[in-house]
DNA sequence: TAGTAAGCGAGACGGTACGTCATGTCTTGAC
DNA sequence: GTCAAGACATGACGTACCGTCTCGCTTACTA
């Protein structure tokens, strides 16, 4: 969808390149980079397409000539910022490596990339673009990555078999962005270990044959 | 804070009211009505001032007076129509009490209730007016419900002991605020059985005494 | 007109005063003082009621009650503040008072109360109220006062028999009146003499049996 | 000042234009004219810009983008529509060429044009550049013509020699200017060819010999 | 090496909502 | 019945940003 804009357009084995000007790369990186650099500074909600063509020294129509909405110059301007970041290392044990890729994303979340977010989410909320292209962009790799490493601990007897994997994605990442839309304390290191150990471990007392201990009525099916 | 704007401002036990003419009740009102009506059904991105004043018959100065934000304006007519079908019945089991509370309040977001909250928790990250608001007046009294049904479950031993409080209701609601801003498929109470159940259980096998299984490293601590 | 505000309106000869509690005769004058004050200040264009009623420390609506519009109350302002001052004195020679007239109205317009008055005349273009009090209230007197000069000079012989009263006052203080409104160089002294000099003896040379000379043509008639 | 809007800039003889979409001459057109029309139709007072931007079919923000106030909007409306109108023809005999000049000025002011210049200058009270243009824009290009013929009659002898040109043309229209702006029943032929009559030969009754009959006193100087 | 088609800067433009301001009316209780 | 206090409807204000448009200049491949 992103890719569309920036296809060459070619179908099958016709001219190699359009006829014409070649778009400007100098400029789809200055657009990007200012609407960035605005993004950081100013969020989301203050950002004007006004201001990204007069910092990146760009007229405005060449803006809107490669991007439908001021939210999607600033989702991939985040994108193209962000993604270099990504790289999930895999260790030994699955469930080590669920809790550190969980940490490592509470951190980055406490961060400027936190905040960021949190305003592409909230834009995304009144326009569905963005809330696809964060999506597919950003949300949906992650979660195959994490995907990935439970997979491996189910194979390994680590975790529960029988699991919903994107529920258990939505159980352990949930808790994160609960606090970050909703900020209600900043979330540290230790907060994330709280939260972590909870969905590893329930909050139930399991009893010795894994059934949890029952009051008064049948339970909680 | 809102309550500020309806106090009658007597101080000791002088005149029990202030000179001049007195604000229009029906006009608050109208305007939060109208506000909660225009958020139905445009959603709070495509609110403006301008419509609440047209569809409730008041004029914009009126409105500005009472209100320094769009915001608070929806907040408030939010908080106004929603307030009321609040309440938490408690059964007897605190599990099962948990999970009922945890599939109601999915429910209730799965609904038109959670699509305006949606977008005031978007708007409230460009507002912090607005998040305070939204924290103070509905996020915070039930989360307090909660704690209740919480400490009562660690009494009786339902629950394990030594947990944070907050942090099991992060881990609880977390999931539902993920779908809620991200779109990802609407929850329905299959999702939520789900969900709840690894809150309660975790997602480690744990062995008979207590303790996970581990794997190669020493765990996940 | 401006009288019948401040008429007790009884008839006949009932009840000498009327029921309820009097009108304040010193919220009048606070108000009429406020208004004349801020005249000065700020202007006609800049006048307001709300600002009238603050400094005055009185209710707007009690202004409301009294003056139909900010125009009038200024007015009166400004008459209840001007009218002590008026008062022409005679001379011997017609023809010397109607110039000493003229040089002290030059002085007065050229003051505080030239400026207030250019306001108030502004104001009337667009208000028919203000230019009938102002008129009424102001102009006509001192006309009357300049009529009864005149017309003692046309009794001892000193002016031309047959001028009309009216258009000989308009051709004296016509100038006045330009000047004043269209701001081009204030006038002095200086400039008053040598234009009530070209009112009484004219432009056109005159030959010695009180003809203009003429060119060419008939004449100018 | 008004021309500077107008002008190409263009310095040396260097590009014929400036970068950028160039002025819509059309849109200028349709708010001068949809001013003027306002003007006419309900007075300076009343006009507002929304109304011009309503009629012209033009955004409001393009009209504040070339004027910076309402007043010259319809100052440079006004001009449009009047400087067409405007041509002193020259007859042979000075003195009856100034009378011409005055009748066809009284006559006009007792139209249309009349009272949209009433309304400009009482807008021109309270602000400056309103009056500055109407000055710059209408009132000295008039003055001039009427000195050139002034001049003329002076050197021909008609005039009396001595006569300070700008006096004596406040002491000409000074009169017309009074009834505009202080409405005394409109002024006709007949009341303008008594004000000419009194501009050129005075009121006061002169001898044979030039001077001025005296009373009593020394004189009027 | 010249043509040509698209990219691009500059900025005008229509539109919509903003938040403010002054007007004149009203509603209340105190005097 | 007057008055202070102040809520209220009305409607224009001037601003800001959006997304579209119209120019003329620039660029780089292609014939």
């Amino acid at each position: 969808m992103l890719e569309r804009l920036r296809s060459t357009g070619r179908t099958k084995k016709t001219s190699p390149r359009p006829p014409g000007r070649p778009r400007s790369e100098s400029k789809r990186r200055a657009i990007l980079t200012a609407a960035y650099e605005l993004l950081v500074k100013v969020g989301m909600a203050e950002l004007t397409i006004d201001a990204i063509a007069q910092r990146s020294k760009v007229a405005k129509a060449t803006i809107y000539r490669w991007w439908p909405s001021k939210g999607l110059v600033a989702m991939e301007g985040f994108l193209a910022a962000t993604r270099p970041r990504i790289n999930y290392p895999e260790g030994g044990s699955a469930i080590a490596d669920i809790k550190a890729q969980f940490m490592r994303t509470a951190r980055l979340y406490g961060g400027t990339t936190g905040k960021v977010m949190a305003g592409l989410i909230a834009q995304g909320h009144s326009d569905p673009e963005i809330e696809t292209a964060l999506v597919t962009g950003f949300i949906l790799p992650r979660r195959r990555e994490v995907e990935k490493t439970l997979l491996r601990g189910i194979e390994s007897g680590e975790l529960r078999s029988g699991l919903d994997i994107d529920t258990v994605i939505d159980a352990i990442y949930g808790p994160l962005y609960l606090r970050l839309m909703i900020d209600r304390g900043a979330f540290d290191d230790k907060w994330a270990a709280r939260v972590i150990d909870i969905t590893f471990r329930g909050i139930v007392v399991q009893r010795h044959d894994g059934q949890a201990v029952k009051q008064k009525r049948r339970g909680y099916s």
